[in-house]
RNA sequence: GGAGGGGUGUCCGAAUAGGCAAGGAGCCGGUCUUGAAAACCGGUGAAGGGCAUAGCGCCUGUCUGGGUUCGAGUCCCAGCCCCUCCGCCA
């Protein structure tokens, strides 16, 4: 979230960020009630300070054993005035803090306006003399997909991979890993559950309640990304600037509810309510923030580059980016059977707006002070949309797929997927 | 699931109702040293927020939320988390 302060001093900014994401916000209300909160801080303290200083009077008055009977009196009034005070100000508090919760983050001045921009293309786009499959087919007749099985064993936007499907799955999120251990992430294998405070610290809560699974019994949710649980690591922690930054890469399935999001683009794999993903996970000092985000996002595109896949990265304007993001990238993978860019990965920097939530803080060593570190994340990669993307721009005449050559370790020396194999 | 113990700063840890929430480690500077370590001396260090401001300062703050009290780290109630033992279990 942003801080109080920062809003009332910088109104006009959080205005033209609003508009430019077409989100609205009751910031009128806001800064009554913000003030409303202060002048019953102010009129308490000052009542506080003379309960504090009488009651040490008592406290000498009584030693001497002397009577304090209308003193007393005195003190219980006192004690009620406060009392009301600081209920009113909690009512304000509350009310401040939950419109915060639903504030998105301020943008950054390079995020474009009314479109993604293109910033750049990887790649050959393949051009094929045969009519292509989409994943799915190619998916379904080489029996590696199966999601009549997804649907029986869960529902539909389920999806069981078998044979060669599983296994490349798995080869996929391997060898991402270990590319970015390579790159200098510390692998994280964290819970795929995370409760109400670290749901509401990365920003998922209160706001996109309708996108999480939740355990009921236990106020546990699923996580929707790696980001929650990763994120959440350092909440509530002060750091050594000598550790920043801190670089994680991790695993985990992704769960999305995916209410009202059901449409024509999104058959198959693309769109489900469990994937998976590799995510990668930095904190940072805000000094250093922006350029950690360019290496991230070259992290990320490293993956696509070692796969061979065609693929372009987006600057994403501000209808497009994240709530909790102040800027980001998005990369796309080439789709042929739809002939058009897919998302594959979301790479951000969300500055202090989630550390200030979930109270991530350095010692900065010049000073001794404590400040808010820079969060940032991006997929590195989306394991399922890879396979699609695989399985798409390298099939073949005969509906084989040809395995790209750095996962061939992981597969077993598998390389081509063919009815048969 | 049952029984017991605990949660105080960056870390360890004292304070069981009446006073600036000890002390130590750490960190920074110095003395000593060829250099470092150790030792010693000094300093720093309690989030966050609000108010005041030339400057000193004031309020809040001991896991969270309530309560008792003139006054709560300390007493009472509820919750969360951690540790130990027992039970169950892959």
């Amino acid at each position: 979230m942003l801080s109080v302060k920062w809003i009332r001093e910088n109104i006009d900014v959080v205005r033209d960020s609003l508009k430019k994401r077409r989100a609205k916000a009751d910031l009128d209300s806001f800064l009554r009630w913000d003030e409303e909160r202060r002048k019953c801080a102010k009129e308490g303290d000052e009542l506080k300070y003379l309960q504090n200083k009488k009651s040490k009077e008592i406290g000498k008055l009584k030693k001497e054993g002397k009577d304090i009977g209308d003193l007393v009196n005195e003190m219980q009034e006192l004690a009620g005035k406060i009392k009301n005070l600081e209920r009113k100000k909690k009512e304000y508090e509350s009310k401040v803090n939950n419109f915060l919760l639903n504030l998105p983050n301020r943008l950054h001045p390079d995020v474009p306006w009314d479109e993604n921009e293109e910033v750049k293309r990887w790649g050959k786009i393949p051009e094929f003399d045969f009519s292509v499959k989409d994943h799915q087919r190619i998916g379904e007749d080489l029996g590696i997909l199966d999601f009549k099985a997804g649907a029986k064993v869960t529902g539909s936007g389920f999806v069981v991979c078998k044979g060669l499907g599983a296994r490349l799955e798995r080869a996929l999120i391997n060898f991402m890993l270990d590319l970015h251990i390579e790159q200098g992430y510390e692998e994280v294998l964290p819970p795929f559950m995370t409760n109400t405070s670290s749901t509401i610290g990365t920003a998922q809560l209160p706001k996109f309640r309708e996108e999480l699974y939740k355990c009921e019994k236990d106020d546990y949710y699923l996580v929707p990304t790696a980001e929650v649980p990763v994120t959440n690591l350092h909440r509530e922690e002060i750091l050594k600037e000598k550790q920043l930054p801190i670089c994680y890469t991790a695993y985990t399935p992704c769960f999305r509810r995916e209410a009202g999001a059901y449409g024509k683009k999104i058959q198959g794999m693309i769109r489900v309510h469990q994937f998976n993903k590799v995510e990668l996970v930095k904190f940072t000092t805000p000094e250093t923030s922006y350029e950690e985000l360019e290496k991230l996002l070259q992290d990320a595109e490293e993956v696509l580059k070692r796969l061979k896949l065609p693929y372009r990265v987006v600057k994403l304007c501000g209808e497009e980016l994240g709530f909790a993001a102040s800027f980001g990238y998005d990369i796309e993978v080439w789709l042929p059977s739809q002939e058009r860019w897919l998302e594959i990965s979301t790479c951000s920097n969300f500055e202090s707006y989630q550390s200030r939530r979930a109270s991530i803080r350095y010692r900065e060593e010049s000073t001794g002070k404590t400040r808010y570190v820079h969060t940032l994340n991006g997929s590195g990669l989306a394991v399922g949309r890879c396979v699609v993307a695989i399985l798409e721009n390298f099939q073949d005449r005969e509906g084989r797929v040809h395995i790209p050559e750095v996962l061939w370790p992981y597969m077993d020396g598998v390389r081509i997927i063919g009815k048969n194999s």
